[in-house]
DNA sequence: ATAGAATCGGAGAGCTCTCTCCGCTTGGCG
DNA sequence: CGCCAAGCGGAGAGAGCTCTCCGATTCTAT
């Protein structure tokens, strides 16, 4: 409980500023860094003592979710938006490689699908079942048009997804990344 | 350096239990636990003080080598092995789920080649370099066979088998395991 | 049984990490 | 301009980790 948005003033300029530019190297740290970055090393880079950043951010799972949790919410929105679409395979497997994609850049959003319930996901949230059930309606609509083979569920499909986004970090890593995610979709296509 | 087996008199009766009391417990917990249990955990399942266990192996990293180290050279003797099998193709696939199927039952094993250079191998050894051209000798084979699509490196087979090993350790976790090395074999097959 | 070498146990040094506390500084209103 | 609440900085508490050190204990050759 700390002085999240939900406070009854608004903070000064110059707190609202501070509060701003923690947000952005905080961003950019766990994106090179993941999830394992310390704090401390947080403060030092933006520039500001730990006792500021902890008067905005009450703890170090705060301020991670206010960077990532917006990067999964867009996730499940675009697989939603997909859910309608005319072509079930494509809408997919177009979702999945987006996913890849984007999440593979950022080493903390990897490390948040990865390790699951474990640490990422906040116990009380639902937003890693969201996560699931929107990519099992895509999953579900594809299987029905015969562009999935049928024996993966939801779970599997979610953990070929993880696995994908380790392979997939690894060869962007060393200038050869984009196609982990044709091979795995290959492998999920009926033979 | 420790005092390993190199030493010139032979270990007193009741060290030598200890030392592979050490070793089999070490084996369970890093089986289950993986790279990031801690030193005083292990000598506290053992049931001995932290000195001794620091007496049988001088470092954290000298007691994980001594449990892991042979389990990878397996895997680089078991593709040797394989490397002249009349299906080439067979061989490698057969060698890919066989990988995954030994490694994901260990969570230090994931971890080790999970994190490449990073922590698993030491810098000096020559292990890691041995199991990727092992592994190359095996894809050069079943992609002159035809059996595996060309446009694979063995540093891309690599990665995918880092990534089936993420998807395969969570589906195991679950009870589903046993399928995602046949997703991923598929994927690498040509179209 | 006994000496003495080999081995054991665990307190604690030294490090890193998260988070708290409170004296000092500064923005913004009257 | 001057006041004071809001905000800042960083020392340090407390926890956990790796690894060291040395007095106490146990084995074994005689």
């Amino acid at each position: 409980m700390g002085d999240d948005h939900t406070s009854a003033r608004p903070l000064r300029a110059d707190a609202r500023r501070n509060r701003e530019q923690v947000l952005r190297i905080a961003q950019e740290a766990l994106a090179s860094d993941g999830l394992t970055i310390s704090f401390d090393e947080i403060a030092r880079r933006a520039g500001f003592g730990v006792g500021t950043v902890y008067r905005h951010f009450p703890t170090k799972e705060a301020l991670f979710e206010a960077v990532l949790l917006g990067r999964i919410e867009r996730f499940v929105a675009d697989a939603r938006a997909k859910a309608t679409a005319e072509d079930a395979g494509e809408a997919f497997f177009g979702w999945f490689a987006g996913v890849v994609e984007q999440a593979s850049a950022n080493q903390a959003l990897c490390d948040m699908l990865d390790s699951g319930s474990g640490m990422g996901f906040r116990p009380g949230s639902t937003l890693e079942a969201d996560f699931v059930q929107a990519l099992g309606r895509l999953l579900a609509r594809a299987q029905r048009a015969g562009s999935v083979r049928r024996d993966l569920s939801q779970q599997d499909v979610y953990d070929l997804l993880r696995g994908c986004l380790t392979a997939e970090r690894r060869a962007r890593a060393r200038g050869a990344g984009g196609r982990m995610a044709q091979v795995i979709c290959d492998g999920m296509r009926p033979r």
